[in-house]
DNA sequence: AACTCGGGGAG
DNA sequence: CTCCCAGAGTT
């Protein structure tokens, strides 16, 4: 369909001369680097992924490495990254391209769509940026200059918003020379069509785009509906035996997925009812509470520790790490629980504000 | 179609 | 503080 604007020749001729050409994971390109890169890269920022990339190509450095690994050693390399499911799903996926597709990348479509974690932004991105094929991608980047350029109504949010996108995506996605036309429209976004101050008079689309010629660039993209978030409190129990700590494993799913955290409760009289008992006299002390927040609630957290080693009749137990504690005095019923050592930590999945709390231990 | 899932960079 | 980031999976 012939169009009355041109898009992809002025933005590939920008991308030559502006666009980015040396992050860790335009080096050396394969299937398995830019995947890592690309799921890394989902709603995180490219300084903030950087390192975590390069650590994990170090340590991963091929899809079969990644699938021989154990999960919580990925999850520890993933920990302050957020977005848990996504390491969860990348080693799923590692064990499924070793399996099904001897350890090759698969290069179908539809077979990397398949892969845990990648969607249809990301299987385009990634078959597009090794491979050139000309498949559209979708992300925060191309959202803002589409919804600029076209004058897009309404949140991206939205189901019948986000089809239109992909339609445009579709329609502007040139056949030749889309490797650097994605990457270009990504680096526009970044550098050029930024969420706010665009620098309008660097773009290479700016007499065309609609929201530049109506000075309108501040009403696109429709910012989502915002919400008051859910306040939460939660009581962490911080059972110490010497340099030991005790954590459990959480559930795969949900947040925190996989990660080991400090076993929570909803009450003191909860947390408390977990270590009575009778002939015991059990000394807590409550430490200082602080927020962690979510993109969807808020947590006040109330660390509470439990220092065995100052409790009374009370006959110390070895310990052993991925051994189930049987302390005297405390039931606590959890399915995988074991104790972590400040002096010589495992490498596991933590979640942010459990190593925060376990740093101000080690350090106090 | 709407909700869930983190943590931090940038203003 | 607010806003949102190279989105995908679940319900």
């Amino acid at each position: 369909m012939k169009s009355d604007f041109c898009f992809a020749e002025p933005v590939l001729k920008w991308y030559q001369q502006y666009g980015r050409k040396n992050l860790p994971w335009q080096h050396n390109k394969t299937l398995y680097s830019v995947w890592l890169s690309e799921v890394m890269l989902q709603q995180t920022q490219v300084a903030t992924v950087i390192p975590y990339f390069e650590r994990f190509i170090a340590r991963f450095p091929t899809v079969v490495d990644l699938a021989n690994a154990n999960v919580d050693e990925v999850l520890h390399l993933w920990t302050g990254l957020g977005y848990y499911a996504r390491a969860r799903n990348l080693h799923k996926a590692a064990v499924q391209i070793r399996d099904e597709f001897e350890g090759q990348f698969p290069t179908d479509f539809k077979d990397v769509l398949a892969l845990s974690g990648i969607g249809r932004s990301t299987a385009g991105a990634i078959l597009s940026s090794v491979l050139g094929e000309p498949h559209p991608i979708l992300d925060g980047n191309v959202k803002r200059v589409l919804t600029r350029f076209f004058m897009v109504e309404g949140w991206s949010g939205k189901k019948a918003v986000e089809n239109k996108l992909w339609e445009l995506s579709t329609q502007i996605t040139p056949n030749k020379g889309v490797t650097d036309f994605n990457q270009a429209m990504m680096d526009l976004g970044a550098m050029v069509c930024t969420r706010t101050k665009p620098k309008c008079n660097l773009c290479p689309v700016e007499k065309d785009c609609k929201t530049n010629k109506m000075q309108l660039w501040e009403q696109y993209p429709t910012k989502k509906p915002k919400k008051v978030l859910p306040e939460k409190q939660r009581y962490f129990l911080i059972l110490k035996q010497g340099s030991k700590v005790l954590l459990e494993k959480r559930a795969d799913k949900g947040l925190w997925g996989g990660l080991f955290a400090f076993p929570q409760f909803d009450t003191l009289t909860d947390l408390k009812r977990s270590l009575y008992d009778k002939n015991l006299q059990i000394i807590i002390e409550q430490q200082v509470a602080f927020r962690h927040t979510f993109s969807h609630f808020h947590l006040d957290i109330i660390p509470v520790l439990v220092n065995l080693d100052l409790q009374k009749n009370h006959h110390i137990i070895p310990l052993k790490v991925a051994e189930k504690p049987e302390i005297y005095g405390v039931n606590i019923s959890l399915k995988q629980d074991y104790w972590y050592d400040l002096e010589n930590p495992s490498e596991v999945g933590l979640a942010t504000p459990i190593k925060r709390i376990l740093n101000e231990l080690k350090n106090k």
